[in-house]
DNA sequence: CGGCGATTCAAACGCATGTTTCAATTGCGT
DNA sequence: ACGCAATTGAAACATGCGTTTGAATCGCCG
């Protein structure tokens, strides 16, 4: 059997298809992604993915076997297409790299196509868990959002409390993540937004413009701890989007 | 049966236990409220309740009719717990105003015991809604939004525009609601949240200061449209909890 | 070519679920 | 006390699920 993997040299494929393997990962990551792990059945996954119902048994000991291939081969992919560096190169500002970070969270649930699929089934770990979340991708989520910390942190100053960071990124990342969580009452509740959805440089830049001016309320008295930052008015009008350096990282 | 209501008079309860149909829309709240509709068995909810499994088919005509009836009820409680006017009395401000709609939002889902059932319903039927979102709660949601909507277009002034009013919305929103659907993950990326869970004024506190800067962001020039609203140190000191007049209405 | 491990396949298994069935019980009206 | 409809109860049913099984097939390697 296949369970424990490399025994052999891992032939080269039979010539025909792409490993049926390879078929079932990225099947189930749309699936999974479509439905979620207890809502996806691994019929419909092997229907979609040409194969036969044992397969996922086979090579991957079972569905939650092949989820964890899923997240893992996901995440993979995702740290090519959403790099490290998401914010923007070298010196940029922390709003310029905070709007980066925004656009990157954004697009890594709202692209189009199984590019996706990652980050969708990360924002369902969050909302529901499975015992992947602990042994894959909390880590992940958690190095996600320290960097994000660290950039509000960087905009409140020396004088904010770890409480006060901690309750600014939850701000920002709650305005993010709603396009994700709550995608299914925004035809319902927010008509107006159906349209925006495919625009996420207008997103990028409301949550931006937003977060800023919370943020920026945040810090004590004067002083806005990083960049004179005039009061309103500042380096981009409003509306006129400007997609600056941010383009260093692109999404496929 | 049971499927014709009121076909029979109705008579008094017998003497014994309160109404295994009360008992079981009880039971089920919670059981819905902590697992949701599709993770829920009705055999669970029937061992809460301590009612046959049988009893679910024949008061409600099936799993999905007791969660309909649970919906309406939990709707008729919360209109109780969480009034209309759940900003605050006359003319308050509308940042008082706002303030009193974030906490009720928050106590909503937040509040300990069979209160928050309700309310985690409605923002489980965000996440993933069954076919009673359109049935039963879609209106209840489009009501609180539109409510919401009604402050946000309050502070952003005539100039706003629709989509700038549901985007701002959304972002407030989106800050209420992620105490709610990122719960998992804030033990995991947030741990110095766990502590204000408990602690709606606070999290109300900063959502309320957060938001009211980023919508005065958002207003093209000068005059913030209503109020002068000094730019800073508002009528509250920053972190000295005001309860003000937002106790017109409480929870349980 | 023949053997042999890797892989595929159709079928079936075991289990949990929502629902149905039908007999037993209950409590009221007469 | 009786009758009768409402209700309860234990058991069974039907379905969909993840998984297992065992035979058939494939493709390399000696």
């Amino acid at each position: 059997m296949r369970l424990n993997r490399r025994q052999t040299k891992d032939r080269v494929r039979r010539s025909a298809g792409p490993a049926t393997s390879a078929q079932l990962v990225a099947a189930a990551a749309e699936v999974f992604a479509s439905a979620g792990f207890r809502g996806a059945t691994v019929r419909d996954i092997c229907r979609q993915a040409g194969a036969n119902v044992a397969a996922v048994n086979y090579h991957f000991g079972g569905k939650e076997g092949l989820y964890e291939e899923v997240l893992r081969c996901g995440l993979r992919q995702a740290l090519s297409l959403f790099p490290a560096n998401r914010g923007t190169v070298g010196g940029a500002s922390v709003e310029q790299r905070l709007r980066g970070f925004i656009r990157a969270f954004l697009e890594r649930f709202l692209a189009t196509g199984p590019d996706a699929c990652h980050g969708r089934l990360l924002m369902r770990e969050m909302v529901d868990p499975t015992p992947a979340l602990d042994a894959v991708v909390a880590k992940e989520i958690r190095t996600w959002m320290e960097h994000l910390g660290g950039m509000v942190a960087e905009v409140l100053g020396d004088g904010a409390t770890a409480a006060q960071v901690q309750l600014c990124t939850a701000s920002v990342v709650g305005q993010v993540v709603f396009y994700h969580h709550c995608r299914p009452v925004i035809p319902r509740a927010f008509p107006g937004l159906e349209g925006v959805l495919g625009d996420v440089e207008a997103l990028a830049d409301h949550i931006l413009r937003f977060s800023m001016a919370g943020l920026r309320q945040e810090v004590p008295l004067e002083k806005p701890a990083v960049e004179p930052a005039p009061r309103r008015k500042t380096t981009r009008g409003r509306g006129s989007r400007t997609k600056q350096a941010s383009d260093s990282e692109s999404i496929s």
